[in-house]
Order: structure tokens, then C-alpha cells, then sequence
DNA sequence: GTCTATAATTCGATAGAC
DNA sequence: GTCTATCGAATTATAGAC
């Protein structure tokens, strides 16, 4: 079990560095100062500087295209629908938030084509979680909201999170943390129950 | 009128750049070309380029300040002052959707000391933002909810609005996302009038 | 303000021995 | 897998003529 932990010791040491210093700024020489060898042996663990960027962003988000495609094909209510993606996004971004901090804000250095295709699943995502917005619309258990304004906005809300779970000086309650959030979206657009 | 013309195309072609390429991928050459001229002229308009990024940041700093002093310290109720916060924020991103673009992406490339400051100036505008909340919350007007998370959500929602207005494919009624926006936090923070 | 030329440094990546 | 050594390219910034 657990192959590659060497490997795997390596990523996690190069993703802290690249997430203090941004992706341009960290150079190969910065990573492999960090695991005390040479900038040479960075070349055993992975091809280029450009691939290490892109495993990280394309790992998680099929992470996050999986979850939400889960509920999508779900059963359940518009409302209970945006729950659960509010509160799988929180899960991963809890497990990985240096990851989801890269998401946010090392995406631009990709590459063409690999940019594009970055683009494209992001905007998938947005799309589906659109998808359920709108259902909630027809259903006539979301306010009269504009969908487009009001995706972004629930997607802006979630992307940033990843701060409270970096942060050194805040302690986070997880369960507070995913009542809070949704509360507030649900609060902002379902229609109250009196 | 309008004195220093030049300066100021040469600033708004190089925000162009930095918001398409990032900070550290736009160089002095890119700049030059753009403007049709060799690198060395560059230095003619600013001193390095640490310099031409700090332009830009503390400039629109400056300027979120300067507007959400002005509500905390008047006497409108916390639910009017919200209001406020969040309409003098979309306009100066309305304003400057480019600057707002680099507060959100590049600030990290700033270096010390100008890092700190940046940081610090910063969490005192999410400070005031939270007295806004607690207010609200101790005159009973907006829900129980967390401050620090709240204020939070409401920070990232806004954080990202400028997207909206770069995006060549949205046309944005700014009247209608203010209202969306206003509409999404208070319907998520403030207590039903019944 | 514009140019040419160049200094000084840094970086990604490879070659090849052990 | 680790090292030394080095290449080739790119970058910021300056010097100095026009």
C-alpha cells in the first residue's frame, strides 16, 4: 500500500513552496533546496516545470466534476441539490486547500492547450451548478433571481474558502464553517417558508 | 487639463499586459513592443517594475478606503451602510475592472516591505467591514450570524464582480448587478420584515 | 525621448559520471 | 537517484550617443 510516498513527498514540498510564492516565482533550485539534493534530481520526479502546475489543477478539478455530477443525476430537490455541492466543495477544499488556493490563483500560468482545456472545465462546472439554480427557478423555490449574476456570485463565495483553511491564525470548525455558508446562499436565494 | 497623457497610456497599456499575461510573465520587452518602442524607453515612465505594480495596487487601495470611511462613519443604519459598502464597491470596480483584476491575482508579487503594507492595509478594510456586520448584529437587524465568516463570504462575492465586467462575452446592466448583489447579502444576512 | 549595446544575473533543462 | 558542470536563453536595468 502507499506507493510512490517519495514521489508523492515531493509534490507536497514543491505545492507548499509554489503556493507561497507563486508559480513563476518558485523556482526549480527553490524545490529541490527544499528537499536538500540538487536542481538536477528535480528532473526524476517530474518532466517539466510546466506538468508539475498542471497535475495539481487537473487532479482536483475532476475531484470537483466528479462530486457535482453526483448530484446532478441525483433525485433530489433543487435546495438539497445545492447543499450537497456546497458542502462537497467544502470537503474537498478542506482536504486539499493548497491545491484549490493554486485553482484560484496559479491557473493563468498554464499553457496553451492546456489553458483552454482548463477553461472549458471550469466553465463546465459553473455550468452545472447553473443547471441547478435554474431548476430552482422553474420550481418556484428559488427567489426571482438572475441566474448567471447569482452563480457566480454562490461560485465566488466558494472558490475563496480555501483561506480559512490556510489561515494560521484562524482555527476552522468544519461543520460551523459548511452551516454558515450555507445558510447564507440558501438564505440569499430560496424563498422563506412561513 | 489632462496633463501627463503619455504616462498614463503607458500605465494602461501595461496593465493590459500584466491582467492578459501576469505580473511576472509580462516583461519590460512585451511593454515596449506594445507601445511600439525599445525596452530601454521603458524606464523613462517608472523606475522598475516592482514600482509600476505598486502603482496600481495602492492607488485602488487608496481609493476602497477612502469610500468605506466615509460610510462607517456616517450615521446610516447598518443595513443602509452594507448597502453603501457594497454600491461604492462595484463602482470603483466598474471603474477600474483591470486594477480590481490585479488586487485579486498579482498582489502577491509584491516584495517586502511594500508586501506587509499591502496586507495590513487590507485586513483593515475587511475590520471595517466587519463593524459593519457586528453593528448590525447587535441592533438585531441581521440574523446570528458568524462574523468573521460572514464577513468573509461577503468579501470574496465582491472580490470577483470584475470579472464580470472584463468578460467580452457579458454585457453587464450595472444597475441590475447591483441589485442582484444587494439583494443576494441582505436576503442572506438580514432578518425578514413580517 | 528614442536608440544601440551590453552588463549582470537567473532560470529551465540536459549530459554524463558515480 | 544523486552529483558536478554547463549550455542556451531570457530578463531587468544601465550607459551613453543622438
Amino acid at each position: 500500500m502507499r506507493e510512490n510516498t517519495k514521489k508523492e513527498r515531493f509534490l507536497e514540498v514543491a505545492l507548499q513552496l509554489i503556493h507561497e510564492k507563486g508559480f513563476k516565482a518558485t523556482t526549480m533550485r527553490d524545490i529541490a533546496n527544499a528537499l536538500n539534493f540538487e536542481v538536477a534530481n528535480v528532473y526524476n520526479y517530474i518532466d517539466s516545470k510546466q506538468s508539475l502546475l498542471e497535475i495539481y489543477l487537473f487532479n482536483i478539478q475532476d475531484e470537483f466534476h466528479d462530486s457535482i455530477d453526483l448530484v446532478v443525476a441525483s433525485t433530489y430537490s433543487p435546495k438539497e441539490k445545492l447543499k450537497l455541492v456546497i458542502s462537497s466543495y467544502i470537503q474537498i477544499t478542506a482536504k486539499r486547500p493548497l491545491v484549490q488556493a493554486l485553482i484560484a490563483n496559479e491557473w493563468r500560468n498554464l499553457k496553451e492547450p492546456k489553458l483552454q482545456e482548463f477553461i472549458v472545465r471550469r466553465n463546465e462546472y459553473e455550468n452545472k451548478l447553473k443547471s441547478i439554480v435554474r431548476e430552482g427557478l422553474l420550481t418556484g423555490v428559488f427567489r426571482e433571481v438572475d441566474v448567471d449574476i447569482t452563480t457566480h456570485i454562490i461560485m465566488s463565495s466558494l472558490r475563496w474558502l480555501y483561506v480559512k483553511y490556510i489561515n494560521p491564525h484562524t482555527t476552522v470548525n468544519p461543520i460551523e464553517l459548511e452551516k454558515q455558508m450555507t445558510d447564507f446562499i440558501l438564505n440569499a436565494i430560496a424563498k422563506k417558508l412561513l
